[in-house]
DNA sequence: AGGACGGCGTTTTTT
DNA sequence: ACGCCGTCCT
């Protein structure tokens, strides 16, 4: 441990603040009231955060019980305590710092019964979210084809985001949702959850709001309690995010977000740019302080990605600069097809390789995920070392679901979700019938599955093989019950998974990946032991899914544009940008300008990701769904500021342009946008609108109205039903009902 | 209870 | 093209 915090005091200017830059220094030690920090990319957000919260503590501002510091994720927050313990010299302990759902998780629970709930509550997955969403379609007597259950639980998804409950969503919404039975579905959804004791993520804010609007006392309580608060990502927020800040931050108003408009590239889960465009009206008299020094990329690199997001509109605006030499142009590439990119970018790194560089300081950034592929299969036969960031986590496994709906079902016995889960895995013999028996004595007694269990089994109702069946689960799942409170945890779940056949289930699969699930089993018993409890433990489980460690090998990273955000790399590749593509096709179907808008902060996010180099690449032909199809550069690639880009020409291919042309210019020349990517999509689409194209017939869409006749390329003949913004939901004559995009269908 | 078959979706991801 | 999921059949 290194010298105390007094000590830092005493001297005329900490260390940790002569580290900072002007405007970096104003930030941190604009203390009091409302302040907005302007972050562009690299410019030292984070270490303006920890310093920031290092000072409150230095100067005696506060306690860390005092602080609360939310950010969107786990790696964020546990980096931010590093960094903090490191400034500091000492683990901080009492500080609020973590998730926006682990904080309001944290707050919930030490108010759970004002909202009807117990503090043990369950929180459920996406997945557990889907089946309950099933569960009431079914309920409610509605075919699952006409109402998908994904869209009614986005519905419920986006109306949380806007802290809005089944009693708030507006009428006109909800009447679009589900033939109008929106708002009764979503009631139905909730109430269930509460009856499970259980919340969703959403919930969590949803409730905190409840909670702390009507209830003045638990409100000052945290008024009190919260002296300084600070946001880490704030234009990521979402409505129900910005409305539970607003009311903590009522009671000092020592509010400091952080943010950058321009890396908002999450809207399509809920979150609001607005909440950072209208921060000075919301907190009058905020302090804006703008951080603009780069301290990560290249001049050229930082030009070109200026250059790109000066063509978006209502930013705050902020001029990137840096003291740093000016290096490499932003590479641009235009190749044949998709395999010779893979090729090409291989050829790249293995140079950049031979020169010295380090694989893992070395990323290609994709849109999507299938463009992964390509590169997956090149590296393979080169033998480039490579890691996909991104894939499937550790706790999304079937083995491991299972082993948590054990132990969930422990802890919390109303959790029907688990018990539906491991009732008949391993088998017990309990099938469908039994089941259904089960449920409908729970709903007949208003009670969880597993009370219902122990009524039925001293009945005749279900036949004697699956009554004695459930009743030696029952008698397992008490004593385990009891044996939580005797047991280690870790303990306790290593018996619970033998003595229930779980593992032996797997150990005699035939199956190839059976070993493995084993181990998985074995490994989150392992993982178990860092915890003090199994509530504990259940409670990271959910909150804290964080993907494994990623190995230290030296690996070329691949991974989407949003799992790049907050990363930095020596060089970064960015292939696909191509119409369609890149800006994706289907995101400006949905809407339109704004997803436009949102590609582009995507690609500002690609681009200054890179320290000393970025190589942007297009290919003329492109394998998608299986389908050879050709494209056109996007216009993201004129976007780029000439002077600050270097086009690697191959002679006489200039893929989507009718004849070879002079490259160097393209900024100035008016690039054929001929809609070939697609074989359905008319022209490129602005505000979910097809719109006059060069040289091109546009037949006008829109002005749609229910009864319509329409002929759609695929479906055929059909009327409209119903109209919703630029979506129509419509009858086919064959193909029965569907939802589709307004430009895909002419007047029959 | 387990496999075969057909249909569907295939942008981005955290908690 | 392909994989996943749900259903249906054996």
């Amino acid at each position: 441990m290194s010298e105390p915090i007094e000590s830092m005091v005493a001297a005329a200017a900490p260390p940790y603040l002569a580290a900072l830059n002007p405007p970096q220094r104003e930030a941190v030690e604009a203390i009091d009231g409302p302040v907005l920090v302007l972050a562009g990319a690299g410019t030292g957000k984070t270490r303006v955060l920890t310093t920031r919260l290092a000072h409150i503590l230095a100067t005696r501002r506060a306690f860390p019980g005092q602080l609360l510091a939310v950010t969107f994720t786990n790696k964020a927050a546990r980096e931010m305590r590093e960094r903090l313990e490191s400034i500091i010299g000492a683990a901080v302990d009492g500080i609020w710092l973590g998730t926006f759902h682990a904080i309001a998780a944290r707050i919930l629970r030490r108010h759970a019964e004002r909202i009807g709930l117990k503090s043990n509550f369950t929180i459920l997955d996406t997945d557990d979210q889907l089946r309950l969403v099933k569960q009431i379609i079914a309920a409610a007597a509605i075919d699952d084809r006409r109402l998908p259950p994904r869209m009614l639980l986005s519905a419920f998804d986006r109306w949380k985001d806007r802290g809005l409950g089944p009693d708030k969503v507006p009428a006109d919404e909800a009447a679009v949702v589900a033939d109008g039975r929106g708002r009764e579905l979503f009631r139905e959804y909730e109430q269930r959850l509460l009856a499970l004791n259980a919340v969703d993520f959403g919930d969590l804010l949803l409730h905190n709001l409840t909670l702390l609007t009507t209830h003045a006392d638990v409100l000052a309580d945290y008024h009190h309690r919260f002296r300084y608060i600070l946001v880490d990502e704030y234009q990521d927020t979402n409505v129900a995010q910005y409305l539970w800040l607003r009311l903590l931050a009522q009671g000092h108003r020592n509010l400091c977000c952080v943010g950058d408009d321009d890396q908002s590239i999450y809207s399509w889960r809920g979150a609001e740019v607005g909440n950072i465009l209208r921060f000075e009206k919301d907190f009058p008299g905020a302090k804006i302080v703008r951080l603009e020094q780069n301290y990560r990329s290249t001049p050229h690199i930082l030009a070109a990605a200026s250059g790109l997001i000066a063509h978006n509109e209502g930013r705050l605006g902020k001029t990137l600069w840096t003291e740093t030499n000016e290096g490499e142009k932003v590479r641009l590439r235009a190749v044949w097809d998709s395999e010779e990119e893979a090729r090409w970018v291989g050829d790249e790194i293995e140079s950049l390789q031979r020169k010295g560089e380090q694989l893992s300081e070395t990323a290609i950034l994709v849109r999507a995920g299938f463009q992964t592929r390509e590169f997956e299969e090149r590296f393979i036969q080169i033998g480039l070392p490579y890691r996909i960031i991104g894939g499937p986590r550790f706790y999304e496994r079937q083995e491991i679901r299972d082993a948590l709906a054990y132990l969930r079902l422990i802890h919390q016995p109303a959790d029907d979700l688990a018990f539906e889960r491991i009732i008949n895995v391993p088998r017990r013999g309990i099938g469908e019938a039994t089941l259904q028996t089960l449920h409908a004595a729970a709903r007949a007694q208003q009670t969880p599955l597993i009370a219902a269990a122990h009524k039925i089994v001293e009945t005749d109702e279900i036949k004697p093989g699956a009554r004695k069946a459930i009743r030696d689960f029952l008698i397992s799942l008490e004593r385990w019950r009891t044996q939580e409170a005797s047991l280690p945890h870790t303990e306790l779940a290593a018996l619970v998974f033998e003595e229930s056949g779980y593992i032996q289930m797997w150990q005699q699969d035939k199956s190839a990946d059976a070993p493995g699930r084993v181990e998985n089993v074995k490994e989150l018993v392992a993982a178990m032991a860092e915890f003090e409890n199994l509530g504990g433990f259940l409670e990271h489980v959910s909150l804290v899914m964080d993907a494994a460690e990623t190995d230290g090998g030296d690996m070329v990273n691949v991974m989407t544009l949003h799992s790049a955000k907050g990363l930095e790399f020596d060089s970064v590749f960015l292939p696909g940008w191509e119409e369609g593509v890149f800006p994706n096709q289907r995101a400006l179907e949905e809407t339109g300008i704004k997803a436009l808008e949102e590609e582009r902060r995507l690609a500002y996010v690609g681009l200054t990701r890179a320290r000393k180099r970025a190589s942007v690449s297009f290919a003329a032909n492109r394998r998608i769904h299986g389908q050879w199809q050709s494209s056109i550069p996007s216009r993201f690639v004129e976007e780029l500021p000439s002077a600050h880009v270097e086009m690697l020409a191959e002679p006489g291919l200039m893929p989507g342009l009718a004849e070879p042309r002079d490259l160097a210019g393209w900024g100035k020349t008016e690039v054929l946008r001929a809609p070939r990517w697609s074989p359905r999509s008319g022209a490129p689409l602005i505000e979910g609108r097809a719109v006059p194209v060069r040289g091109q017939e546009v037949r006008r869409v829109g002005g749609f109205k229910s009864g319509d006749r329409i002929f759609h390329q695929k479906f055929g003949y059909g009327t409209i039903q119903r109209v919703e913004d630029n979506k129509l939901a419509i009858a086919f004559d064959k193909a029965g009902d569907k939802m589709v995009m307004d430009s895909f269908v002419e007047r029959a």
